[in-house]
DNA sequence: TGCATAACATACTAAATGGTATGCTGCAAA
DNA sequence: TTTGCAGCATACCATTTAGTATGTTATGCA
């Protein structure tokens, strides 16, 4: 459990309102307005805003990916239903997130990794790390003869991966409707793996 | 084809500059020094910065996602295959992209749908036509008896939509190799539709 | 107890930002 | 020929921005 000195509070104001109107639309002034620091606390704790935003994938996201995404895929014993049930998980019962807002990682790729080096990064190794986990589990499936011989991994991880970031930026317009016909079209995609 | 009048040259580059920064990121100012006109002229023809961002969506994203997503499903008679070559061009053959930067469509919903109701309305707007436009695709193939009866339009729908976007944010990070690997996956799915 | 340093607060700055006020110029209509 | 206005240019402004300089206070440690 993260401890709740200064640093984290900070971290933790500044994830919730970047996570809401962006990196870039968000200032430091409005950050530390929504805490009972100061602009002194902040660049004693953070250097420049940029470090901040590594911080807060560092210390908030990747382990919050890790813990429901990763995790989960290397102790399960029934890989195909673990890679469904982290996603489901993440999308419905994550209460810290608002479909309209969508996913805290996709956002910052969207918004930060074309344009700065370190967020690039820091994010790619987040879905590198997802990538891997999925890779493993479908290779875990394959010993286990539990889906079929023919199925590339790779092929599986893109298309999952890419199937949660699209329906984070759909749910954005569509509202939490869409989640369940995704949830449903992925349940059918995995289950077509599945040795019949 | 697009007049090149002054108005136009501002909002092509004001298209470029956002397409590779972001909305908030990029500044009138910036966008005025690279062409070889002034504030005056800016504000001459947009109102506000949000005005010239509305605009950008009508007079440009909009007509180019219909153009290569949208008529050629109203006119085909091939519903299945015209759902992947318009990803596929889209992906591939549009000059003006880059993989690094995403789609300039999937870009904006990211950054502005949440944050600003005039930019939700419009790009809301064109996501439904797409949508619209598989669907009825969709229906039409089932007219047709070229896909199974059991498959459910709104189904397919989100999922190819929901692909899309994701693909283009995995992109950014991962470059072109996963886009091949995502139509691979594209192509097995729309090809699971079809009656055998 | 004394003291060095961490942990903040306060006040400030230079640059950037969206937007305005005002002026000039050429052209079309009367 | 004059007049009005579209189509710009120039100069300016208030606010916001990330970041700094300089303090003050708390705290761990010798």
């Amino acid at each position: 459990m993260q401890k709740l000195n200064t640093r984290n509070k900070i971290l933790n104001t500044a994830f919730e309102l970047i996570y809401k109107k962006g990196f870039n639309a968000t200032s430091i002034d409005d950050i530390i307005k929504h805490t009972s620091y100061t602009k002194g606390a902040f660049f004693h704790h953070f250097k420049t805003k940029e470090d901040l935003g590594i911080a807060l994938i560092s210390d908030i996201i990747k382990p919050g990916m890790e813990k429901v995404l990763i995790i989960p895929l290397i102790t399960t014993k029934d890989p195909i239903s673990s890679i469904y049930s982290g996603i489901e998980n993440l999308l419905l019962n994550a209460e810290l997130f608002d479909i309209k807002y969508g996913c805290p990682a996709i956002n910052l790729i969207e918004e930060m990794s074309p344009v700065n080096k370190r967020f690039y990064m820091h994010l790619s190794q987040i879905i590198i790390s997802w990538e891997n986990a999925i890779e493993q589990s479908i290779e875990k499936a394959k010993q286990y003869k539990l889906i079929r011989s023919d199925i590339v991994p790779k092929e599986v991880s893109c298309f999952v991966i890419s199937g949660y970031a699209g329906i984070r930026n759909l749910g954005k317009l569509k509202g939490y409707e869409c989640y369940n016909t995704y949830l449903e079209g992925l349940d059918k995609y995995l289950k077509s793996l599945i040795i019949n």
